[in-house]
DNA sequence: CCGTACATGTAACCCGTTACATGATTAA
DNA sequence: TTAATCATGTAACGGGTTACATGTACGG
């Protein structure tokens, strides 16, 4: 076993919620879960066939208009069951892929020009980006009902605005000691 | 161009510093830029054949012992100015793939008993890291004669160490209100 | 002499991205 | 009628992991 394939476990856990087809699973990346994790429907299509094929899933067709067939897919027993096991098993940590830590590990003199600019650029990045994650927050979870009913997707998205706002930190500190 | 290719630009980048055997190249993925990314030498020796194919870098054979042949790699001006170009790109983000923050994502119900063991192990796997990290800070930067030589490394730490400090608190945070 | 570290390679396989490809439905 | 959205697929390719494979040098 090569890699880990977490899509698989992604995409059982939303077919736990409810019935989807493809293209539904795909659209829930543009939005709740694509904050978190990416994928295309180049790889969703393959990996519920074969999915099917593990009987982890099963799906049935329906008419949308006169001719287009839909495929509404369900989770079955095994599916629920292989879930269950996946969230009680130990999460391995991969390490993070950040390019601008990257690039930064190998700037050695604080004076130099182009980490100015490095700098500000991520800044505004970070900002934007903390802005949205807040603005999620709200939409989502506008009162303690919300995070009773999504209790981990509410810690998830905190866990994503403390992490941000960590980070806007980190760069507004280095700022101010360069600039 | 289907991918990034980042593990180009950090061998360009460690071997700006000196010249170096596809050995000690996997070795440093093993400390320093360990931290920060991986790779095995399965990967690594590959693409320095193809990076001096692209004249980024060169090769003279050195003898070990009597028989042992070693490649000394090293960069070339191509090479360098590929990596200042590089340096200078906007840098992507990728989004972060944490699998405990996806398995939290599907957990719905505050009082559920796998939520607490999930984040005591959590909390012990973060408290490590963060023990770790600050110990090589101390290694790494025991003065600030350190920190201006390597200014950006000195940054990266710092940032995974209040990366760590942040999660950490966070998960103390989720234990105390669900216990 | 024996185990560990040094040193370099290839092959199989999976994951994920980009691009190619096609067609139906619906709302403006 | 036409553009956006719905809906489903395949192909090519690159990056990364695990495993296979071989041999030398050196210190205890």
């Amino acid at each position: 076993m090569a890699q880990k394939n977490r899509l698989k476990y992604i995409l059982l856990g939303l077919l736990k919620d409810k019935s989807q087809t493809g293209y539904d699973l795909t659209k829930s990346f543009e939005s709740d879960i694509g904050e978190f994790w990416t994928a295309n429907h180049s790889q969703i299509y393959p990996l519920l066939k074969r999915m099917e094929a593990e009987r982890l899933i099963d799906h049935k067709t329906s008419l949308v208009g006169e001719k287009l067939q839909k495929k509404e897919y369900f989770i079955t027993e095994t599916g629920s069951h292989t879930f269950e096991k996946w969230l009680k098993s130990p999460s391995e940590i991969d390490t993070i892929h950040d390019e601008f830590i990257l690039k930064l590990y190998f700037i050695d003199d604080p004076q130099s020009v182009l980490l100015k600019q490095m700098i500000t650029s991520q800044q505004s990045y970070h900002r934007d980006k903390l802005v949205h994650l807040k603005m999620q927050f709200k939409e989502k979870f506008p009162s303690s009902k919300q995070i009773k009913q999504h209790f981990g997707h509410s810690l998830v998205l905190r866990h994503a605005i403390e992490r941000e706002q960590g980070y806007s930190d980190w760069l507004n500190e280095i700022y101010k000691t360069i600039k």
